[in-house]
DNA sequence: CCGCGGATCTTCT
DNA sequence: GAAGATCCGCGGA
């Protein structure tokens, strides 16, 4: 499969989040390749929603989210974590696809050894922060481009099973916020 | 099994 | 000065 073009990204964020299920994410560093289905993602849009690092316009940090689609936005979360997002929408204007949780198909062994875990287990790459320690992926990484490099996106077959949605983790307004999506049944999903 | 707190960067009050 | 798109280890039940 080739990497998906500039042309998926450049379209509405949440339409972008729910297309990335299934895709694969292709890490390629000096000591091997690991790659990873998608499978759970979060929409994270600009000005109107108060979750986003974008709601208040560019800043150092994000102003990654305002510039052209289809490249790697990467923060350090916490002062520890690196969250991996992929940028969506034309350039100016902000948009974000986090991706929550990958399941390893190439280089899982690679993929537990860097998070001091056992290949096959789900804690190698069930949540934001364990998949970029996964992947090796930093904030070296921010603005990289998805289509080519060391880091890229490739298409793949639609998903089988059942795509779910539901209120992002960790933000307010759960009720009307429908902005998470996750392959139910998935071992991989952070949260059930 | 569950809850709490620590680690520590960026942004905003 | 505090909270945040997190994770892990500790203590108690």
């Amino acid at each position: 499969m080739r990497a998906l073009p500039r042309s998926f990204y450049d379209r509405d964020t949440v339409e972008v989040a729910r297309d990335l299920l299934g895709k694969v994410i292709v890490r390629r560093m000096p000591e091997g390749v690991t790659e990873g289905r998608i499978v759970e993602t979060e929409a994270y849009l600009g000005t109107g929603d108060p979750a986003s690092h974008a709601h208040r316009g560019p800043t150092p940090r994000s102003s990654t989210m305002f510039g052209p689609p289809g490249r790697a936005y990467v923060y350090l979360n916490y002062g520890m974590y690196h969250l991996l997002n992929m940028v969506t929408q034309s350039e100016g204007q902000a948009g974000a696809v986090l991706i929550r949780a990958i399941e390893p198909v190439e280089g899982a062994r690679l993929m537990a050894g860097r998070r001091g875990g056992t290949a096959g287990s789900p804690e190698v790459s069930n949540g934001p922060g364990k998949l970029t320690i996964a992947l090796s992926v930093t904030t070296a990484d921010n603005g990289a481009d998805l289509t080519r490099g060391d880091l890229v996106v490739k298409d793949a077959p639609p998903v089988r099973g059942e795509v779910a949605c539901g209120p992002r983790v960790g933000v307010e307004h759960r009720s009307t916020d429908h902005l998470r999506f996750y392959m139910a049944g998935n071992a991989y999903v952070s949260r059930k």
